[in-house]
Parts: structure tokens; sequence; C-alpha cells
DNA sequence: TGGTAGTCAATAAA
DNA sequence: TTTATTGACTACCA
């Protein structure tokens, strides 16, 4: 067109590097960069790829030609504005030497903008990432697992040649790939590159290649006395299909923190904590902290860590996370009080103590939801107050009880089903916000957190048993076989006349409705503990 | 400030 | 040795 084009506004960082890069010559990287650029063409030949594709085209070319103009008519105008100086030998030599500059920088500037424009005819991986309407993320992975699983190649050396990944996150994209709508055009890209890399013909030996080349690499540092890191990612070679793979930018091993290693009792009170309130404020994040003697920022990460994890696991869980955010009262919020003599029956049940049920508990005569909550662990009865509280919880089991805990509460015949599956159809019923691997145990807090929940048609369809309070899924065989072995139970709060007195001025409510939100006072709760433990006054229900 | 999304990398498990 | 898990982190957004 005869006059310097601007580079596309729509570029990415990333292309914008490419194009640098290749100016540099390299050799290696021009030869990869086409064989991409080969496979993205052979990517796009789809019509609806091809059509996203020329319309964008057009409509960059329409930006560039506008952008050019108007860079142009602004260079036009700062010269006629700006004042020329008398000219001297010596700025005669300088404006000839800028001149040239200037000259050699617009037909860089125009290389640039063609080489940009080659690339809008196949597009950038970004691009192409945010033009694609759908993708079937599920048969992508499908396919390079069989494709790694057959050819011998690791996630490691696919991640990196191939995606620009670490291990880690190949492995989580490929074992648990999220829908496409629901990707962000960053997290849809390696998804672009993987369908890239399997139209590729020459997919698996490129890799392969890169395979050899590690090794010997590796024997070679190693035959020389050097530290074998095994870890060659500054291999640049092996960088095939990622342009922007170097990760010079990322920081210092250093700067990253050493992760904290939970315990077992640590990790159910943050679970415990994520089911009264996912989104916990400040002070609980504090109160957590100072709890389970960790750090602030520990606690946040755990919350923020297990929301996303969640929510790839199970949407359906996370919305309802949602729900409980917008009606923070709902789910009972945060009450510490609460938490700690929750947590301390899931203790109690951690380690397995026998301690015969007690299906109402002495400390809330008048808080039937939290008897009914504190049903689904057996080791609740007769943990007096001051075993419940001033748990030292930093410090680590050693005699991984816990898991025999949690094998332990797993009493239901449950073992007979995939324990994934088990927990995959909790969280479908909205009864769970645990993570699908945490915990095996029946989550008691939803149950009384939100009883529409239970109610949803989708619920109902299914089967439920009582057991400790809990409700557990069964199948309908499970359900027949235990049928004459399990009782219903239905909450029966004790009542004193106060709370008698109260309800007959509150008027009657249901389990679960209004009361969704038991905010107990914390002075009354403990003289009423205190009276209670005196009194030992311990009205039992039938046991079964 | 605090949320989400994506990722790294240490560690555990297979 | 490879793969899965998960705490920590960055980037970005409202």
């Amino acid at each position: 067109m005869g006059k310097p084009l601007q580079p596309s506004p729509a570029l990415t960082p990333n292309s914008i590097k490419s194009s640098l890069e290749d100016r540099d010559g390299s050799s290696s990287r021009d030869s990869s960069r086409e064989r991409e650029r080969d496979m993205r063409s052979h990517f796009m030949t789809s019509p609806q790829h091809q059509m996203f594709a020329a319309q964008h085209h057009l409509d960059q070319l329409k930006k560039q030609q506008q952008a050019a103009a108007h860079a142009q008519s602004h260079q036009q105008q700062q010269q006629s504005q700006t004042p020329q100086p008398p000219p001297s030998p010596h700025s005669v030599v300088l404006q000839h030497q800028a001149a040239a500059a200037a000259q050699a920088h617009a037909q860089q500037q125009v290389n640039a903008a063609l080489r940009n424009l080659g690339q809008h005819v196949a597009p950038s991986v970004y691009e192409m990432a945010a033009l694609t309407q759908d993708l079937d993320t599920q048969v992508i992975t499908t396919k390079i697992k069989e494709a790694l699983l057959a050819n011998n190649i690791g996630q490691k050396i696919f991640g990196e040649a191939v995606l620009g990944l670490s291990q880690g996150s190949v492995s989580e994209l490929l074992s648990k790939p999220k829908p496409w709508h629901m990707l962000s055009i960053k997290g849809r890209e390696p998804f672009i590159r993987m369908q890239l890399w399997l139209s590729d013909s020459h997919n698996v030996e490129r890799l392969q290649a890169i395979k050899t080349e590690r090794r010997e690499l590796s024997k070679r540092r190693r035959g020389s006395g050097a530290q074998d890191n095994s870890d060659d990612t500054s291999s640049n070679s092996s960088d095939f299909y990622h342009s922007g793979g170097n990760r010079d930018s990322s920081p210092p091993l250093s700067a990253k923190k050493q992760r904290v290693l939970f315990s077992e009792e640590q990790k159910e009170a943050l679970r415990l904590a994520f089911t009264l309130d996912p989104y916990p404020s400040v002070n609980t994040i504090e109160f957590l902290a100072s709890e389970l003697n960790l750090a602030s920022r520990t606690i946040t990460n755990w919350f923020h860590n297990h929301r996303m994890r969640l929510k790839q696991h199970n949407p359906n869980a996370a919305n309802q996370a949602e729900v409980s955010r917008e009606q923070p009262n709902s789910g009972g919020g945060f009450d510490p009080i609460q938490f700690r003599l929750l947590l301390s029956q899931r203790l109690a049940g951690l380690n397995n103590l026998n301690i015969p049920p007690l299906l109402t508990h002495p400390y809330f005569p008048g808080n039937p939801e939290i008897a009914n909550l504190i049903r689904g662990f057996p080791g609740a009865a007769g943990l007096r107050p001051e075993q419940m509280f001033g748990l030292d919880l930093s410090v680590k089991t050693t005699d991984e009880g816990s898991d025999c805990g949690e094998e332990g509460m797993e009493q239901d015949g449950s073992d007979q089903e995939g324990e994934e599956e088990v927990e995959m159809r909790e969280m479908q019923r909205g009864e769970a916000m645990e993570s699908a691997r945490s915990s095996r145990r029946k989550p008691a807090a939803p149950q009384w957190v939100n009883p529409d929940w239970q109610a949803s048609p989708a619920n109902a369809a299914e089967p439920e048993v009582i057991i400790n309070g809990v409700c557990v899924m069964q199948t309908p065989d499970d359900y027949r076989s235990n049928d004459n072995e399990t009782v219903r139970v239905e909450p029966t709060p004790v009542l004193d006349e106060d709370d008698i007195e109260d309800d007959r001025t509150e008027g009657a409510r249901s389990p679960g409705s209004e009361r969704a939100s038991p905010r107990i006072k914390e002075e009354s709760m403990v003289e009423r503990m205190k009276e209670d433990d005196e009194e030992q006054e311990i009205k039992r229900e039938p046991e079964y």
C-alpha cells in the first residue's frame, strides 16, 4: 500500500514477540515456526474457522489502514508544529543518518506488518483460541493421552515441548479437561496447541527426536561430571511448538515460598470451615489461622484453591457456594464456637473414638440444626466442653490414624462403589461442599444449611438412608439390603423452658427453614453447657 | 481489596 | 520414572 503499516492492534504480546524473534534470523526458530504455521493452516481448514479468519482478516486490514492513515497525519502535524533549527554541517550528517535509520525502521515495520498479515491468514494460537467457538476438549485430551501412551512419551516432555507447560499442568489438563465454554482464551490455548499437534503428521517423530536429544544431553552432562538436572527446559531446541515458551521472566525459585504440608487435622478443619462458609471474612481467616497455627495467607490460598478445584470437579456444587455467599446466613455463616464444636466431633471421628452415639446433643438443647449436625459424628457424645476447646491442630498425627478414622467412617457398604463415583454423586446432590477426594465422610453441614437442596427434583429421585443423622446416597440394592437395619431418626431437640417459651413467642418453626442460620451467643451457650454438664441430663433417642 | 483463572513446582502415589 | 495432587503464586478484573 506504499505506506508503513502499524502493527495490528489485535496482535498479542506473543505474536509481536515472535515477529521480533523472526527478525533475529534464528534458523531453528524459523523452521519450527514455519512448521507451526503449516499446522495452523491445516487446522484452519474447517469452514467455520475459515469464515472467522476471513472476517477477522478483513477487520484487521481496515484497522491497519485507519491506523496508518492516522499515524501519518499525526507525524505530518508534528513536523509542521516543531520549530526547525538552522542546519549545521554536523547536523546534516546526523540528519542523513537519522533519515537512513528511519528508512530502515520503516522497512522493518513493513516487513513486520507483512509478517503479521501472514499470521492473520494463519492466525496465532491466541487468535485461534479466541475465534474457535467450540472444541471437544475431552476428545482432544483422550487422543493426546492415547498418542503419548502408545509412543511412550511423558507428560513432561510433551508439556514442555508442545504446550509450554509444566508436567503438573499437563496432567491436570489431560486428566480433568474443562469444557471449552468454561475456559478463558488463555485456558483454551493449550487445547489449540494439542489440536495443532494432533494434526501434525510428524508430531511423534519430533517429540521422539527431542526426547533423544535430551537423553544425550543428559548423558553428556553426566559424563562431564556436571550436575544432572534432567530438567533442561533451557534447551531451546526442544521448544518446537511453543514460541512463547521461554520462562526467563519467571521469578527465581527462591522467591516461591515453600509449600506447607497440612496435617489431616488441619485439612479437616479447613474442610469444615469451608462447609460453614466458603467465602470466609478476614476475621474468619484470622481466626482459622490462629486456630490452626497457619499463616492467614495460607488459609486464603487454601480457600481459593478449594473453591477453584471444587468448581472444576463439580460446577453445581460451586454454584451452591455462590448461593451461600449471596445469602451468608442461609448456610449458617461462620461461628467460631460452632466451628470448634463441630471440629471436635470430626476429629473424634478421625481418631476413631469408640463412643456410643448421642442422638441429641446436650449442649445444644435449643438448636436442632446443630444437634442434627453433630449426630453425624459418632464421637460427638461424651465430650466435655473442655475437650472441645483449645485443640492443638498444628500437631500432625504420627500414626496416620486419620486415615483409619476416615476408613472407619465408611460403614455403609459404599466400598462396593468407586469412591470417586460416590463422591461425585454426593456433590451432585448439593449436599457436599467438600472436595472430591478429600473426604469419604458425608459432610454434615449442607443437610441443614439449605434444606431446599434436598428437596430438588434431582435429589428426590435418589434414595437415601439416614445413618447417624447423615444422609448417605445408596443404590437401590443397598437401600433394600440395609432397610431393616436402619432407623430414620428425626431431629427432636431437647427444649428447656426458655426455649419452649421462645418457641411459643416466635411461633412454630419447621427445622431448617427460617432458622437456617443458627447464631449462638457464646456466653449463654457456655453457661448452658455447664448447666447441662452438671445435670448430665441426656435425653436418648432410640438406638439402632 | 478480594475475586477468578491459570500455572508452577514440590511432593505423594502409582 | 511417570503421573496425580495441591499449596503458592501471578495476572487480570470488578
